[in-house]
DNA sequence: CCTCCAATGTTGTCGCCGCCAACATACGCC
DNA sequence: GGCGTATGTTGGCGGCGACAACATTGGAGG
C-alpha cells in the first residue's frame, strides 16, 4: 500500500490541489492547510515539500515558464517567414494564458517576481521571444527593445481575458482565443500609425 | 480635538494606510488590522468604514479608475490626429500604472473581477478607449475589437513592467517610460507584418 | 536478513488575521 | 438640551502560516 503512511507523490498532489483551490477560490482562496486536507495529509505535512506557500507558488509558476517555453516552439516549427514565427508565438503565448489560467497568474504575480528562482524559470521562454523579434527587426536594432514591443501585446491581451475585461464567451474556445489574437496583430498592424502627422 | 474619538476622515486614513502597506509588502501584506494600527484605531473599526476587505480593494480600485480616465482625458487634449489620440491614451496608460502602481495591481486583481462596482469603475476609461480607437479604424469596424487591441499594448508593457520584466533601472523616471512606450508603439508599428508573407 | 538512519508525516502550539457581536462615546438634529 | 444614530472599542471565534517535537517508514549497508 502506497498511501499507508508515506504518500507517494505528496509534493505534485499538493500542487494540483493548490491549483484547484486557486482557481476556485482566487490566489487569496489557497491555504496549505486546505491543501493538505483535499489531498489527505496533516496540515504540517506540506512543510516537507516547500518551505512556506511562496515556494508553493514559485514551483507553479516554474512549471507554467516551462509549458509556455514548449508552447511556444511548438508553435513555430514549420514556420519559416520571421514575422509569421514572431506572430505565432504570439497567439500560442495568449492561448497558454486562457488554457492554463492559474499558472500563467501565479507566474506573473507581484509578490514572487524579484524571486531568482521564479526569474530564472522564464528565462528560456523570454529567450524564444527576443530570437524570435530579433529575427524580424533584423542586426542593428535592440533586440530587448523589440522584444519589448512583441511581448506587450499578448501580455496585455492574456491579462485582459483573464481579469474578464473580454467577454468570456468571445473567448470560450481555443479557436476563438487564436482568431482574437490574430484580429488583434492585424489591427495593431493598422491602427498605430506613423509618429509624425 | 478631532482625533479624541471620531477620526475625521478615517474612511480615506486606511485607504492610504492600505495602499502604503500593499506598496511595502504586497497585496497579501494587506491586512485591515495593520491598517488600523497605523491609524491608530482599534482593529475592528475599518468595519465601520467597508464591509470587508475586498470592499477595501475595491475602493483603491475605484479611485484608480477615476485617476485612470482623468489621465486618459488630460493627454489627449489639444491632440487632433486620431491616431496621435490613441497613442497618446497609450502612453498616458502605461505612464498611469507606473506612478500608481498600487492602485494599478488593484484595478486588475482577479479576486474582484466581476464585481459590479468595481466594473463600472472602469466604464469610463474603458469608453474613452473605445472612442479614441473608433476614431482610428473609422466606422464600418467593430469598436469593441479595435479598442482591444489598442488596449493590449499599454496594458501589457505597464504590467511587464510593474512585474518587474523590464529592468526598473529603465523605466525610472517618467519621461524614460514615455519614450519607451513610444518606442513599443513604433516597434508594433514596424515589427508586426500583413498576415500573408 | 537485519539494523539503523534519513526522509516523510503527525500532533501540538503560537501569533496574526478576518469577521462578528455587544458595548461605549460623541456629533448633530429637533 | 436631550436623544438617536453614526462611529469607535473590547472581546471572542475559527482559520491560517509557521515552527518544534515526536512518530513512522522504507531503503542502504552490513
Amino acid at each position: 500500500m502506497k498511501d499507508a503512511y508515506h504518500h507517494g507523490d505528496l509534493r505534485q498532489a499538493l500542487l494540483d490541489a493548490a491549483v484547484a483551490l486557486i482557481a476556485e477560490h482566487g490566489l487569496h482562496g489557497l491555504s496549505l492547510r486546505e491543501a493538505a486536507r483535499i489531498v489527505g495529509v496533516s496540515h504540517a505535512a506540506p512543510y516537507r515539500h516547500f518551505a512556506d506557500k511562496n515556494a508553493m507558488l514559485i514551483a507553479i509558476a516554474q512549471q507554467g515558464f516551462e509549458w509556455l517555453a514548449d508552447a511556444g516552439e511548438a508553435a513555430m516549427v514549420g514556420v519559416d517567414d520571421p514575422r509569421q514565427r514572431l506572430n505565432a508565438y504570439g497567439v500560442a503565448y495568449v492561448r497558454f494564458a486562457v488554457a492554463h489560467p492559474v499558472h500563467f497568474r501565479v507566474m506573473f504575480t507581484e509578490e514572487l517576481t524579484g524571486d531568482e528562482a521564479s526569474a530564472r524559470a522564464g528565462s528560456r521562454s523570454f529567450q524564444l521571444l527576443v530570437d524570435a523579434s530579433s529575427a524580424v527587426v533584423g542586426p542593428g536594432h535592440d533586440p530587448d527593445l523589440s522584444a519589448v514591443a512583441a511581448w506587450s501585446w499578448p501580455h496585455g491581451l492574456a491579462n485582459l481575458i483573464l481579469t474578464r475585461r473580454i467577454p468570456p464567451e468571445a473567448v470560450d474556445t481555443s479557436e476563438k482565443v487564436e482568431a482574437l489574437a490574430r484580429r488583434v496583430i492585424a489591427q495593431l498592424d493598422g491602427v498605430l500609425g506613423p509618429t509624425d502627422p
